[in-house]
DNA sequence: TATACATATGAACATAATTACATATATAAT
DNA sequence: ATTATATATGTAATTATGTTCATATGTATA
């Protein structure tokens, strides 16, 4: 595997992303299926405005997308691989945990 | 899969222990076998004290370990399986990167 | 023990990231 | 068109992070 700036970019805000509590719990919930906004605030207990923002830099890191529906907007996983990644690390740290 | 606050805890310190860029290299640098800390250090052109620090947190995230050999320290992945996440993640980004 | 070499640590500084607040934009329904 | 509802954005303040510099610690060998 060769390491080149743009893949080490990509891959570190990509990391990024999810590094994040919020972020980290954004996607699991949407891992269950599409939410909206203000949904995934009060699960959160945060701020509208805080996981709108939130949302934009997991849209922007490509890890969700979103769909218009009646009024509301509803975020999903862009990607299933995503999830995988992320299910992979919390089996990791898991088994890391009951040592 | 269940999400508590120990695992989202742990999960989030292990995707942010990798989302820096020089840690990720180290990462990266660190799989094709153990390397000390000035080696680090010209390969990633930073100071010593900048990567002894951020091998620090590496170390903390249960990411790297280390041994000692003669008067050098010897850093070494903790554990296989960071690299296959790490590596999983390359490869994701690089197929994006390709659409 | 004195010296040289390798690594670690603490403090200070600069930069980046997160949040809350206020407000703007968009859409649907009356 | 007005109102209500949902979401997005700009800004400012707080907090977190990474780097450098200086120095301390540790270790091997003369």
């Amino acid at each position: 595997m060769e390491l080149n700036p743009t893949i080490l970019e990509n891959a570190s805000n990509l990391f990024k992303a999810v590094s994040e509590p919020s972020r980290l719990t954004i996607v699991y919930l949407l891992s269950f299926g599409e939410l909206n906004v203000n949904t995934l605030a009060e699960k959160l207990d945060r701020h509208q405005s805080a996981v709108s923002h939130q949302l934009k830099i997991l849209k922007a890191a490509r890890i969700v997308k979103s769909r218009k529906e009646g009024k509301s907007r509803l975020y999903s996983l862009a990607d299933e691989h995503i999830y995988e990644i992320v299910d992979q690390v919390f089996t990791h740290v898991q088994e890391k945990e009951s040592l």
